[in-house]
DNA sequence: CGACAAGTTGATGTTACTCAAAAGTGGTGG
DNA sequence: CCACCACTTTTGAGTAACATCAACTTGTCG
């Protein structure tokens, strides 16, 4: 059996394939689609933690997929600060904002080992496959959105707050099982820079959600009670349609 | 003379149509083209200072142009706190990023008296018009992107002189000849939402480049030495191929 | 003139940063 | 197995940047 997926009611859960239940999750598949994402998961490229995948600038060759893994858009300023811009969690869609052949608009580093396969490419506008790239462009738009507010204006406890309720939203998505508890895989570091704190900082504010409950102890960091935090911060759903 | 616009070797420069300018200025396009873009112009839709143009979540009717004024994506929290998530300046084309039928993914609001127009459908892909919806869409992404690395990681002043050569570049892109110097028809206020400070700090930072001569007195915010500004921020251009 | 929005200024409070050091963690080679 | 190293986390003390609160000024428009 060449593709092991199951839809349920509550969609497709593959952690193994986040790419492919992502996509499907978003818009039904024809298998055909699906095979050829299984095709492309293995052509998948592989990089280590902290490896540069993408340069600022470099000529894009075309869309990717995130098959496992954690990766980032990053801007690295000349005097060492640095800016996580956007995250890119397993399953999720590399340069679908921009056409192909134009120059990154910012450089993308793997967070974690990662492996990233070219996105098979969509001929009919109206496949499921375009609509899916569509709509991951479109929630790529809203994180970036999301991520602008949550820095400008939510202070260091709400900022962390709002990026694991954007982050169990997203997982669940790609098939991750993620109800209220789930573990992340990144530093104290990447966090801080993600949020426009410093690493310091997030440390002390994780101690209280630890002391509150929200994590447990020990690493990776482990959220235990996600669905705690609904209540703490105004966000918005990623996906108004559902 | 139906169209008058003269292309020049720096490109045109007519800020009594400033979204013909920018469109013209990113790719060359055809004379039916123009055409169609001044026809436009004339079914533009006036919104004063203030109103809301679109509501987070409404449907989106298809791709518009600012034709004049100033306009914003913004976050609105529950608790009165507000986030300007991007600027739209005159000629910007607005929605770019989504496709149409799909929810707004933010509201829009006039920041001063502003026109709309929508956009001329570009049938052919490589179409010059086409291409520089692409642009534009490509180029609102880097905006977005910019606006994360400014919030998270610079300090107030490096705040302002960042916005401020950012919105100086894309001005000049949109024909307003300003190489160094222009007026900001934004109030302190905005400014506020926009960086993620608050108005009096923004008043202070304002009033500190003031008696470095880098902003003239009086109102609106007249930029008189933005060249000044350049090598106090490691920015980035927002257009890497010129 | 009066009302309202925007800008200005001062005093005070708080969040988050900086600097510094210690302790925990995981991997490597002897 | 242990010593060693690099990386990460943790904690404390002092500081700087920015927020908050409040009053006052300026400009604009009916």
């Amino acid at each position: 059996m060449r593709s092991p997926f199951m839809k349920h009611a509550v969609g497709l859960q593959n952690a193994e394939q986040p790419h492919i239940a992502r996509l499907a999750n978003l818009v039904p598949l024809a298998p055909a689609e699906i095979d050829a994402l299984v095709k492309a998961g293995r052509r998948a490229i592989s990089f280590s933690a902290r490896r540069e995948i993408v340069h600022i600038g470099a000529s894009l060759t075309g869309p990717g997929i995130l098959t496992q893994g954690w990766a980032a858009h990053v801007r690295d300023f000349r005097d060492g600060r640095r800016q996580i811009l956007h995250l890119l969690l397993p399953g999720d869609m590399i340069s679908i904002l921009q056409k192909p052949g134009a120059p990154a608009s910012s450089t993308i580093i793997a967070l974690t080992n990662a492996s990233i396969a070219p996105a098979p490419s969509a001929r009919n506008g109206e496949s499921g496959l375009a609509r899916a790239y569509a709509l991951s462009a479109d929630i790529e738009c809203m994180c970036l959105q999301r991520q602008i507010a949550r820095i400008g204006r939510l202070d260091a406890y709400e900022r962390l707050a709002d990026l694991f309720i954007e982050v169990a939203e997203r997982l669940r998505h790609a098939g991750f099982a993620a109800p209220a508890s789930f573990e992340l895989p990144l530093t104290q570091e990447m966090l801080a820079d993600s949020l426009g704190l410093t690493s310091v900082h997030v440390n002390r504010t994780l101690a209280q959600m630890r002391r509150e409950g929200i994590i447990g102890d020990g690493r990776p960091i482990n959220l235990t009670h996600a669905d705690r935090l609904g209540p703490l911060v105004d966000h918005l759903p990623l996906i108004p349609s559902g």
